[in-house]
Parts: structure tokens; C-alpha cells; sequence
DNA sequence: ATTATATACTAATATTATTAGTTTGTCAAG
DNA sequence: CTTGACAAACTAATAATATTAGTATATAAT
């Protein structure tokens, strides 16, 4: 029976990842779960997680982290219109591969959490400068900003819940919608 | 010690949603919470709902028929964009009125619970209905559907969890964002 | 080689949901 | 008015989960 150090922060919060994102439901997820997979304990958990809050808590962090960098990557010598296209397509493809993750990342950081809030203001800004490439700046912006996550998040979200059954190419409505909402904002 | 009838359906759902609405997730309805603020004990809530799941699925069915009762509503004696719009103004108003109920309503329903879905499916046909006042049928009126329900909900779900914080004009916001899809759509 | 620390463990407790079985008002039929 | 069925409350017991406290040991550093 070992004692040995096996576990890495990297494979804990992974496999809680995992877990997350097979299950589906956040709620889903838990300490007894990731024990489990690790093969140890559930108070050992405690040397590596606070507590389920703390899982959590560090889940949105690494999804943050990783919705960045592929949002960052997608834009990567784009402007525009086709910046704006690549962000939308990078989002909804972390929605896909993170479905679990993603109910986590979309919640408004508690604003005493640095970290957090400073992934988020990141994602923001990286919106912010894409837009401003699209002729939109000041309030104008902001308001765009908060349609532009609409759209994806909205979009996103009915989506991996399950609510578009009807055999109709959800590639096609995104398109579609994403495509009506740049138009529209390029019209002002 | 009363064992007399004091509760009713009605009473009892209205509590729950009540406090849904206060604590805001839904994941905070506890039977214990609800026991109390009913004055039972908690496994004497087995008499009126079936455990924590059947609680959760009858706040949705309640929540619905509002959702339902006020998009009717709304839309009584108004076509085309009138009625889009006002549409869009109940269902947020819904949501923030009932923020809690309001992140059960949007999930999609269980294909078995033939009451959920035929509620959700007449959601759905004033939609469609609507919307072929708006000149759309078919394929089209089917990807403006999920669009439409995209942007309502996209927005209203990130409201709701706070992540609009900047002071910015909300309302704003939101007719910007409705007033362009609606534009986009009846552009094609 | 020795020691400090990280990390695993067991044991115990609190919270919540659930089931089983019992008691007692209420209401309607005779 | 009595009585009997039923609805709806109860207590008691169990299971799942999270959490804390305290202990033991392998690894890493000195």
C-alpha cells in the first residue's frame, strides 16, 4: 500500500476534467468520483483541491486558460471580419471538446478572485481589440461585446444541453446566426 | 401536534420557486430548505413531490406554463417584427422575474416526459408561428428559430449570472442586440 | 544518515436525500 | 352521528457525499 507521491496538480485537475466533461452536468462531478480515478482516498483529495469549491474553482481556471489560448491562436493575424469568425469558431469547438468545462468557464468570476478575474478581463480584452479592428469602439463596443457573447454563448449553450434535436444542420444555423449579427454590426 | 391538511400543490411549488428565485442557482433548493420554510419535516415532502428530481420537474412544468401564459400574452393581436419584439421583452422579463425557475425552464426536456415536451413544443410553435408572420417558413424559419432562442436566451443566461457588470445600459444592450438579428433576418 | 515535508491513510462527523413504517386528522358514505 | 378509508403528517433508519482531525510513511533535502 503506497504512499509514494504519484499525483501531479496537472493530473488531478485533468482527470477532473475528464470526469466533467464525460458526465456532462458540473453538478456531477465529485470528490468521491475523482478519488476514484485516482485511486486514493477522499480526504486525501484535500492535499490537492480545496475542497469541491476548490475543484471547481480550479476547473474554471484551467478551462479559462485553455479557451484563451485557442481564442488567441484563432485570431492570430486576423482583423475583422474574419477575426470575428475565428473567435466564434474557436468558442463553440472548446464547447465541444470541453462541454463539462464549459458550464463552469461561462460563469462571472467572483470579483475577490484575482486569477479568475483576470482570465476573464484577458478574454475581454483580446473582444475588445478585435472589435476595435471592426470599427467599433466606445460604448458601441461594449454593447457589440455583450451581443457578440450572447450570440456564442447562447448558441453554445442550447446546443450542448441538447435543446436543437430537429435533424437540421446546426453548422449551418451558426453560420447563419453568427453571419446575421456581424452584418449587422458592421451597418451602424 | 397538527397533522391536518395544510398544504397544497399550488403552496407548495410556489415556496420552492420563491426560494429558487432568492438563492438564485438552482442547485441551492435543497428538500431541507423547502421542509423548513414549509414547516414539515423534510421526508414529509414525499407526500406532495417526488424526491429532489420530481420537485426540480415540477418547477419546470410551473415555470413553463408562465413562460407559455406570458409569451401568449404578448403576442396577442401583434405579427411580424411587433410581435418578434415583444416576444423578446417577455421572455426576459420572465427571466428576471424568475431567475431562479428560469435556468430550469430553458433545458432541454427529457424525450420521455410527454408533459415538458408538449409544453416546450408549443413554446416552440408560437415561435414558429410568429416568425412565418415574419415572411420565414421552412428551413430558414428553422434556423431563425434557433437563432432567435440563441439570442434571447444567450443574453438573458449571461445577464442573469452577472457577467454583465460594466455600467453600461443594459436594456440598451439587449435592444441593440434583438433589433439587429431581426434586421438580419428579414434581409435574406 | 537524518530529518522535514508532502501526501497518503483511518476514523469520525455533518448534511442531505431517501425509504419504511406508523399515527392521526379529515371527509364522505352509510 | 358513526365509522372507515385516505391523505398527509410523523419518527426512525440508511446511504451518499463532503469535510475535519489526527496519524503514518515515502521522498527529498541537508
Amino acid at each position: 500500500m503506497a504512499k509514494t507521491r504519484r499525483l501531479t496538480p496537472e493530473l488531478v485537475i485533468e482527470t477532473a476534467a475528464r470526469l466533467a466533461n464525460e458526465r456532462g452536468d458540473v453538478s456531477q462531478i465529485t470528490l468521491t468520483n475523482l478519488a476514484a480515478e485516482l485511486n486514493i482516498r477522499v480526504p486525501s483529495l484535500y492535499n490537492h483541491v480545496k475542497g469541491l469549491e476548490g475543484l471547481q474553482r480550479d476547473l474554471t481556471v484551467w478551462g479559462l486558460q485553455q479557451l484563451l489560448a485557442i481564442t488567441r491562436e484563432a485570431v492570430l493575424g486576423k482583423v475583422g471580419r474574419d477575426a470575428l469568425l475565428a473567435v466564434a469558431h474557436a468558442y463553440r469547438a472548446f464547447a465541444h471538446a470541453q462541454p463539462g468545462v464549459y458550464s463552469l468557464v461561462l460563469k462571472a468570476p467572483p470579483p475577490e478572485d484575482a486569477q479568475l478575474t483576470a482570465l476573464s478581463n484577458e478574454l475581454l480584452m483580446i473582444l475588445q481589440l478585435v472589435l476595435a479592428s471592426y470599427h467599433l469602439e466606445g460604448e458601441d463596443a461594449l454593447h457589440a461585446i455583450r451581443g457578440f457573447r450572447s450570440v456564442l454563448h447562447g448558441f453554445v449553450s442550447l446546443e450542448t444541453s441538447g435543446a436543437f434535436e430537429l435533424p437540421l444542420d446546426r453548422d449551418e444555423s451558426f453560420n447563419r446566426l453568427v453571419a446575421i449579427y456581424l452584418d449587422g454590426l458592421s451597418k451602424n
